[in-house]
DNA sequence: ATGGTTTTTACTGCGTC
DNA sequence: GACGCGGTAAAAACCAT
């Protein structure tokens, strides 16, 4: 299982998109993933960026409205689900006129009613890409905003765009789709983020982003396993400032807990809070129930409780 | 709509720095 | 006395039915 670096480096020559090879997050264990649009290696668990090329992401202007956007987009990703037709479609007038207002003959009147039905076809699909192209802006947005990965992005623009085939739109705002979108992504990548946290960035309530995402989610078939509580334990770690040997130990507990079934129905969020409170304990590290409560936007109580039950759990089974 | 379960809110008591 | 922690009761949120 020894893969080396050179190997990771070479495979980001040519089109290929999304290759994945498959090393060892240093930090968690996870497994990493060239990303080679923007030349980084990022983990599907914890979103560290192992290796990062000083390449400029991004557009270099700004956009207030959507207008703005339309005018100064220039260029895109070279091939990727972000991209969009950019409005370069044509219309053709129905006034069966040539160029300088004389009736066409009926031979061209035939081939423009035929290039009419073909343009037509194309512009619907066109307004299908003009809604693509606002929610896969918003998918952008809040993906940042919430520090999530560049496969993750592509993934939700998949699921975007999925359900726009699928006419799921109807009856559902642009918005609450892409949130949607991003959810599903983020927990399928194994780097979740809590619906309160989405909701944060979201322009859209709580509960009509839990519905979207029942409905896409069913009406795509798509497996999302329930979150498992270990992939929240690097992020808290880190924004708390923990070792890695706490870390360590709140998998632990995590694992032992699940061995047991200690819960169901449990808010993995909440346990993986418990873990990395424990954890500190455990190692001996300053840390409150209130700072942990915070990062991880769980109550106080909660962490109380659950915490109480992992430790129970450990001691259940003394040496694995 | 309902009932059961989990989480949150609010409050209180205890020990320590 | 403020702070961190623990417990409890009641309210709220959530989920399946």
């Amino acid at each position: 299982m020894s893969n080396s670096n050179a190997r990771l480096r070479t495979q980001q020559d040519e089109q290929t998109d999304d290759q994945e090879t498959t090393l060892d997050c240093p930090e968690c264990g996870g497994k990493l993933v060239a990303d080679d649009e923007h030349g980084e290696t990022v983990c599907t668990e914890c979103g560290l960026v192992v290796e990062e090329d000083s390449v400029d992401r991004g557009p270099e202007w700004r956009a207030f409205d959507a207008q703005e956007k339309d005018q100064k987009s220039r260029v895109g990703a070279p091939t990727t689900n972000m991209m969009h037709d950019k409005g370069l479609s044509t219309n053709i007038d129905w006034r069966d006129k040539d160029a300088y207002g004389n009736a066409l003959g009926a031979k061209q009147r035939k081939k423009m009613q035929r290039l009419r039905k073909w343009n037509e076809r194309f512009r619907t699909r066109d307004s299908k890409e003009r809604n693509l192209k606002q929610a896969l802006g918003e998918i952008d947005r809040m993906a940042s905003a919430l520090g999530l990965p560049e496969n993750v992005r592509e993934t939700a623009s998949v699921i975007y765009r999925r359900a726009l085939d699928e006419n799921l739109l109807p009856g559902r705002s642009i918005e609450g789709v892409s949130t949607a979108a991003v959810y599903a992504a983020a927990r399928q990548a194994g780097v979740p983020r809590s619906l309160d946290e989405i909701t944060e960035v979201s322009r859209v309530e709580k509960s009509e982003i839990a519905r979207t995402y029942r409905y896409v989610i069913r009406e795509l078939g798509l497996e999302v396993k329930p979150a498992d509580p270990e992939s929240y334990v690097p992020r808290f770690v880190s924004s708390l400032g923990l070792s890695e040997e706490a870390e360590r130990r709140a998998r632990e507990l995590l694992q032992n807990a699940k061995e047991q079934g200690v819960h169901s129905g449990k808010s993995p969020v909440g346990l993986a809070a418990a873990a990395v409170y424990a954890a500190a304990l455990l190692t001996n590290e300053k840390t409150t129930q209130a700072a942990v409560s915070d990062v991880a936007d769980i109550s106080e109580v909660t962490i109380r409780n659950r915490y109480h039950e992992l430790l129970e759990a450990e001691q259940s089974i003394p040496v694995a």
